[in-house]
DNA sequence: TGCAATTAAATTGTAAACGATTTAAAGTTA
DNA sequence: TAACTTTAAATCGTTTACAATTTAATTGCA
């Protein structure tokens, strides 16, 4: 590549990713939007369908989002009755998190948003695979400092 | 995979691109505060060094950001010195966005951003252009609405 | 035990991000 | 040419996102 290429949009793998992130999630709009939630809440409900309860830090740890995030984020949810906040006996500090029945309930209306979303991507389903592995092992490469 | 593995976390494409997303856009961080700017300014930067002046509509589409995102982001800019905004003397409804010296001469100090930040990632230049031109070509095949 | 250090979540401030609406200019047509 | 439509950018409201700080509980240790 030529020298002064490199300061080009189109070759920034950054923005690539960037971009494409947030097509995919507008993309997600029409289906949460029949549940009434938003991609944040989605990918909360998806680590609660398969740990429940999750104390507050593990929750933002698998999530790589940080306090100042999901305090609010999770404060939506628990109005709007899909999940209870509730401190720890063990140690004050710590938040449990738990998911309300109508939480759980949720589960079943979003089963089929996965394959949907796929179809849309036009990705073969190897194909995807493969990216969202190659996705993982740069997130796992990243410097974390 | 398993039927039930759909709603897997780490099985969602969509939620790998958006955390490599945030996490790449992080790294980015030190680069940019030397310089006083966001990765929004960055990439707006990276556009007009290519192309200046640019119609505000052009550029928001080379972003993929609308107006009620780049409105607040070029005033600011502009605010910072780094660009100037006035009506087209042809259509007054349209905006030109111009670099001005200061935003030009940025452009020096940011030359030495990509290298460093290809080195972050830890990718042979081989493998992040792969991953980049797989993420091109999702992102034209996504459906527009 | 008592106090410093650590840890966890909440709070604060700033900057995106986007859908929906508004305002104003330009184009279209009856 | 006047009314309607379209287009462009700005504005508004809501939700993320994160760094930095604060508050409160716990732990370590002198």
């Amino acid at each position: 590549m030529n020298n002064k290429d490199y300061l080009k949009l189109d070759n920034q793998l950054c923005f690539a990713v960037y971009t494409c992130s947030k097509e995919i999630i507008r993309l997600y709009r029409p289906f949460l939007d029949k549940l009434g939630i938003t991609y944040t809440h989605y990918i909360t409900l998806l680590v609660l369908w398969e740990t429940d309860p999750i104390p507050f830090k593990k929750l933002c740890n698998h999530l790589y989002l940080d306090s100042g995030t999901m305090t609010p984020v999770l404060k939506s949810m628990e109005k709007k009755g899909l999940l209870t906040r509730s401190r720890m006996e063990n140690d004050e500090r710590q938040i449990s998190i738990s998911l309300t029945q109508l939480g759980r309930e949720l589960k079943e209306q979003a089963a089929t948003i996965p394959l949907q979303m796929l179809c849309r991507t036009q990705l073969s389903p190897e194909e995807a695979n493969t990216l969202r592995d190659t996705l993982h092992r740069l997130l796992k490469q990243l410097p974390q400092a």
